[in-house]
RNA sequence: CGAGAAGUGGCUCAACUUGGUAGAGCACUUGGUUUGGGACCAAGGGGUUGCAGGUUCAAAUCCUGUCUUCUCGACCA
């Protein structure tokens, strides 16, 4: 039945476009705990694409994968004061377990910095053990008000780096290196034109020094933060007690970092590529890159098919056949709803010219191409969509960048329009909070490559950076 | 956590106002006919109405609480 598929238009209600393309595409099912979703095979199966790229890269890097565990009693997370702040808010605790009352209650983990922590000062002793880097593939709590699905929930599932450092200049790198492999990954394979800056004092991570983060404009001009890095100096080493001798034979705290993604990347490929038929998946991380679909029921078309299916299984390139009895527009729908870069569609029509039909999701178009270089042309085809993508994607957001020279400026746009507003600021976190208070918009990122070129656009003072603000998910 | 809306087979909804223990379409199963944009015929299976309590001879329906989802705000990756 059509309705079945229908999806609400994006341009009429965003947020009911959102849910129901991450319904009907069987990304996730709601579960009986609010915030906690079950990620179904194929959204899992985006995650899976999007794991392997960047373990393969952080490995490449030096990085080894650990496990921590997920409960951490209440003293060992009270040890950094920042911290803590930061995130009791939003804490689950354990109490109980089994019917033993428990004598100190655990939290499972908002994040790993304390049990990495907890653990370097055990096995570091000397500078010849530095750096150590590494990184967790888990889920952590943290138990939010409002949830959506990918965008904010209770439960996510994430990668997070640990690393410890002889020198402050050798973290601040790791922790810029490790930026520009979630910028590269982002904008190369999930071809989001992503912005990358600082976050400021208010904004930064709890504990940190500094917190660098990449921030993506969704199709509506709201903000989403899609991956942070953070420099923590010597702060937890201090607070923990982290030491190791250096060649001097002298004790010495290390220089620590922390980054990490999350599957909220998921929720901003759909908000920035999909459109009202459904999903659509950058071809690099898309688990299914070709859906194959037979029409008629025609042993000579079943068998044409079965011999393309077999030339891309050697080349390597995924792709599913369709021969249910649905009807041919039954198959298409589904397969735009699922997102599935490239479909192939055979007939008699086509075995008697010689060609196939091939469709990509991006652009709807539908090309006649010859049998004889059907690889090379999918090939072709999925590398111009991914840029496609990419190009579409920066466009829009390109368009909804604006720039205020003065406050009343700045809050004409902010009323008007949505998007990001770059602005000179002063750097006080007073003129920060008032803009929020006023506006709504909060501070996205200060753009490090970019001077100051005029006052504090809210106190007249003179201007410390250029920063952008925008609305957030 | 504050304001609003909604929860009835897998999905979309009806029955609720005026209590009398559930009905449709789609989906699913089987058989057949079909297949170039969301097929058709026939026969089937599946729910005690989110959950808990209350009122009543009787509750999907009235009352209370609670949970979940969605929207908007405050908080946050």
């Amino acid at each position: 039945m059509k309705e079945l598929r229908e999806i609400t238009r994006r341009d009429v209600d965003f947020a009911s476009w959102y849910t129901d393309v991450v319904k009907k595409a069987d990304l996730i099912d709601y579960s009986s705990v609010k915030g906690s979703m079950i990620i179904r095979p194929y959204g899992y199966a985006i995650w899976e694409n999007i794991q392997s790229v960047l373990d393969k890269e952080f490995k490449r890097l030096g990085h080894q994968n650990i496990q921590m565990p997920m409960f951490i009693p209440e003293s060992l997370l009270n040890i950094e004061k920042d911290h803590v702040n930061g995130f009791a808010p939003e804490v689950a605790w354990v109490t109980q377990g089994g019917s033993e009352l428990l004598e100190e209650r655990l939290c499972v983990r908002p994040t790993s910095e304390v049990l990495f922590c907890d653990h370097f000062k055990k096995i570091m002793k000397s500078y010849r053990d530095l750096p150590l880097l590494y990184n967790q593939w888990c889920t952590i709590v943290r138990w939010e008000k409002n949830t959506r699905p990918f965008l904010r929930s209770r439960e996510i599932l994430w990668q997070e780096g640990h690393t410890m450092h002889e020198t402050c200049e050798e973290a601040v790198e790791e922790t810029k290196k490790m930026l520009k492999v979630y910028e590269d990954f982002q904008r190369n394979y999930l071809a989001l034109p992503v912005i990358v800056g600082r976050k400021t004092e208010k904004e930064k991570f709890a504990g940190a020094d500094i917190t660098y983060t990449i921030e993506a404009m969704m199709y509506d001009g709201v903000a989403l933060q899609n991956g942070t890095s953070h420099y923590f100096g010597q702060n937890f080493a201090k607070a923990f007690g982290i030491e190791f001798l250096n060649k001097e034979n002298k004790l010495e705290n290390p220089y620590q970092t922390s980054w990490g993604v999350s599957t909220r990347m998921i929720g901003a490929i759909i908000m920035t590529h999909s459109d009202d038929r459904g999903l659509v998946l950058p071809p690099k991380i898309a688990p299914i890159k070709v859906d194959l679909i037979p029409i008629g029921n025609n042993e000579e078309v079943f068998r044409k098919m079965k011999e393309i299916q077999k030339i891309l299984d050697k080349e390597h390139i995924t792709n599913q056949m369709n021969r249910s009895d649905k009807t041919p527009g039954f198959k298409f729908a589904e397969s735009e709803v699922k997102g599935y870069p490239i479909r192939l569609e055979l007939g008699l029509r086509d075995l008697e010219a010689g060609t196939i039909t091939l469709v990509r999701r991006d652009t709807l178009e539908k090309i006649s191409v010859s049998l004889d270089n059907i690889v090379e042309n999918i090939r072709t085809i999925l590398e111009s969509i991914q840029e496609n993508l990419y190009n579409r994607a920066l466009k829009r957001r390109n368009s909804m960048l604006y720039k205020a020279d003065t406050y009343d400026e700045f809050k004409s746009i902010a009323k008007s329009k949505s998007g990001f507003i770059k602005i000179n600021w002063c750097g006080n976190t007073e003129c920060e909070d008032k803009i929020k208070e006023e506006t709504g918009l909060k501070s996205r990122c200060i753009l490090e490559e970019e001077n100051p070129d005029g006052q504090c656009i809210v106190c007249g003072n003179s201007g410390k950076h250029k920063i952008y603000f925008g609305r957030q998910y």
